[in-house]
DNA sequence: CTCCTGTCTTTTATCGACAATAGACAAATG
DNA sequence: CATTTGTCTATTGTCGATAAAAGACAGGAG
């Protein structure tokens, strides 16, 4: 098959959210809207809709017979992007297995794991090599680099750098940018995480990458944005496979950004470079401890 | 048909300069080495080469006959990398039709264009969209953003923050460090080039590519290094796009990268990043000056 | 005993095809 | 007359196949 439906099954498993019976579904183009995808798409989830009995549909009326249940819902399997599948994949491999630096890495092979086409694969490949992890080499394999200690080092001067230069634009802000409720909004939702008792592992990464989000976007840089994409995803999979004391770490991390944002708010470039300083600094250490390999 | 065997064709072209009648060609090992292909393809070459009457091969003797002759050489189209070709194209779209900001990029239209399969052009998008010119929607087609004021300024910002920190860590090596008898030999090269009336725009664009990526590499960084493909690419066409006052520029960058020399000399570190950042605001400025676009 | 060659296997690069999805346009509805 | 819908076209995402190129290994030459 040429593609898994994936964008249909994900729209309708969000669609029957909307489904409360007796009331009438919005329109066509309300729905792309709401549902992010296009009206084809759409009418196809409407159609799948009427077939199993959850709506009558004719033309406008579009009358919710009854609620969905847990059944109608695609499995995760089934909507799973093929490029979130195959970086899962590949992920595990590099952390799991004795993935040595250096190692060469098959096209094939990995398409086989995933039970995918070489194509996607290659093309997943190309677009992680922007990670620095692994490299081409030309008309032949492509080589693990791994994540050593070095790469670790490597990554996080260039964030500091971005990053410090992303905090000194933020803090230049003039007073009526809205970026400024924002802050003042992620500060209340940090006070308010530090007096749960609790760590919420999920809920402090979420909000973890969106507060750098609001600072880098002050840059106003593509490529610093860009490169919050390797962060991001450095992050996520080493918060997978260290957690060791997360909680202490993520109550850490929350105490330097309200610091950070006190800084901010001072508008004292000098204070806010050494609060963005204070908190890259134990980044650093974080991510350095939890690397396995030498140079 | 699956390739051009153009990976062929450059070797076999490469090889016939080594063909000098009455000597002997080195050993297939050997020749893979200089070469930079594998065993297979060089033993498709002498294979060539024996053919035509160019040599005679029987195991290790491989005796030049004659002369190769021009018509032996494969045609340049031949032997071109795809993605260089689609590059190129693609570039010179960028540049020469009005290629608005926002307009939609068409895999199949452009693979149409180049004579290529879509697979090709697709793969070259995803490592092109690194340069932050062009932006994919979801499952939709690509954007082109546009070789546009902004953009400049966004390269040289980060160009800039990255060869601050690079001249830096290069002021800071050891004085037994390689480098700096290669910057001694870009010295005078930037010397004997000041020195000749004549500008050789060629020659000046790979003697400042390397005296930046010599002192790029001080940093140590990949992120750093990648960026600087960038640049490279940005720099090329703009230099093929803009030949005005290409002369004078480029003396005035290499009095520029002089003081920058002797600034790493003196190990100052306060000198070197003036030094660097007075290079960086006059390339900002040229860059800027080839702008057609506003944002 | 080291390096080279003959031969064979593995892996990549590229193509063309086709279903999924997006998107355009005119007719229909309120 | 502004949306919505029905229908049709355009474009992307993914696959499997195949030739080009890389690479492995054993036997041979010096």
């Amino acid at each position: 098959m040429a593609r898994q439906s994936n964008v249909f099954k994900q729209a309708y498993n969000r669609a029957l959210a909307l489904a409360v019976p007796g009331e009438h579904l919005a329109s066509e183009p309300e729905l792309c809207q709401h549902l992010g995808v296009s009206r084809t798409t759409v009418r196809a989830v409407l159609s799948r809709m009427a077939d199993v009995g959850i709506i009558s549909w004719d033309k406008r009326t579009k009358e919710v017979l009854r609620a969905p249940t847990p059944d109608d819902q695609f499995p995760d399997d089934e909507t799973e992007d093929l490029s979130d599948v195959i970086e899962q994949a590949f992920m595990r491999r590099i952390v799991q297995q004795d993935a040595q630096p250096g190692m060469q890495i098959n096209e094939l092979e990995l398409a086989r794991e995933v039970g995918t086409g070489t194509t996607s694969v290659r093309e997943f490949l190309i677009r992680f090599s922007r990670f620095g992890l692994i490299e081409k080499r030309r008309n032949s394999h492509w080589v693990l680099r791994g994540f050593t200690r070095q790469f670790a080092l490597e990554v996080m001067d260039v964030r500091e750098m971005f990053e410090l230069r992303s905090a000194a634009a933020f803090a230049n802000l003039p007073k009526d940018d809205p970026a400024w409720q924002k802050l003042a909004q992620f500060e209340a939702e940090h006070r308010s995480m530090l007096a749960d008792e609790r760590g919420h592992p999920e809920r402090f990464s979420a909000l973890d990458e969106n507060f750098h989000l609001l600072i880098q976007a002050a840059a106003g840089n593509r490529f610093i944005r860009d490169f919050y994409d390797v962060i991001a995803v450095i992050f996520h999979y080493h918060y997978r496979w260290n957690k060791t004391e997360t909680d202490s770490r993520n109550r850490r991390a929350l105490e330097e950004h309200l610091a950070y944002i006190e800084a901010l708010k001072s508008h004292d470039l000098k204070r806010v470079a050494e609060a963005c300083q204070t908190h890259m600094n134990s980044a650093r250490q974080t991510l350095l401890q939890s690397i396995s390999f030498e140079d």
